[in-house]
DNA sequence: CTGTAACCCATAGAATCCCATTGTATCCCG
DNA sequence: CGGGATACAATGGGATTCTATGGGTTACAG
């Protein structure tokens, strides 16, 4: 898998009082560019306490890459529930939302209680997916460099500072 | 096989006194989008004690598919059983249910009896179909990813709270 | 008749759209 | 290169539409 559109870049903007958020235009860009929806999926990253985003073409490539996966290997009971286990996952524990004209979406209450959003979302981009964190919880993380934390603070300092 | 619009997204609605369900709006788009049909058919799920729905037109797709697979193995007599046991499943086994002009079907009721269905039930898109379970039962499974319980616990609570 | 299914209507709450504002980045022209 | 004009991004608030759901009424079959 080679995409052409990549994900960079980093922005912090606000959850208003209706649970909506802006999109940053920059990754809007991207999502388009792959494709012609005006739509995220959202899930639950799978290591860190932050929400994983893409395009909805790339969950339909993830989806037949399973499915292919799946045709090669025996179809032993174990395979059989692995798949079913795997499929649930990619697809019942995500969301897709659309944005509208202005870019926003509405954030799911599940996806804001499952990557702890609060009131301030930090959008990540990583290449093939983007992040959203509560920029706290990123400060907080052992995991994360230092060099991506000072992003994070340069980001809150300058919503502050305005 | 790669079909255009897929199933996603979790919810949890209602059976009322008399039967009726609404499909949620979300998975009755893809059904719509994928042919002309308000139409879903249902299923016993092969492994879960849920059943499964999905568009009429997924039903053809899903008999190639199962032919692919049989022609794929020797066809030893235990296969050749497997296949025909699932083939009775896929096929006398369902029921095609239409949903009315506010995304309404009536629970058939020995769909209900084979899925367990009370007066909650709990829809997961898992991409070419979607499932409808008994929040409890899925509870209770143990092949069931942990994530994916606390996805049905948070569909109760939000629906207690609310 | 009588129970059941299809249809119609009503409604509360939530999601979506539309418009307005503000700040910022970009452009253009002298 | 400067500075004003312009376009666009992010955000707030109100109005409108949609969704899920309950209840009633009619159509129909056993």
């Amino acid at each position: 898998m080679a995409l052409e559109h990549l994900f960079q870049g980093s922005a912090l903007n606000a959850v208003d009082a209706k649970g909506r958020v802006s999109i940053p235009a920059f990754l809007r860009s991207v999502i388009e560019r792959r494709g012609d929806a005006r739509t995220i999926v959202l899930a639950k990253h799978e290591a860190f306490p932050a929400l994983s985003a893409y395009d909805p073409g790339y969950a339909a490539l993830k989806h037949s890459k399973l499915e292919r996966l799946l045709e090669k290997e025996e179809t032993s009971a174990q395979a059989q529930l692995e798949y079913q286990q795997r499929n649930l996952m990619a697809f019942a524990a995500t969301e897709e939302v659309p944005y509208d004209s202005s870019g926003r979406i509405l954030m799911p209450p599940m996806m804001r209680r499952k990557g702890e959003i609060a009131d301030l979302a930090l959008f990540l981009g990583t290449g093939e997916t983007f992040q959203i964190w509560n920029p706290e919880l990123l400060l907080a993380d052992k995991r994360i460099p230092e060099d991506l934390k000072d992003i994070a603070r340069f980001r809150l300092e300058e919503r502050r500072g305005s």
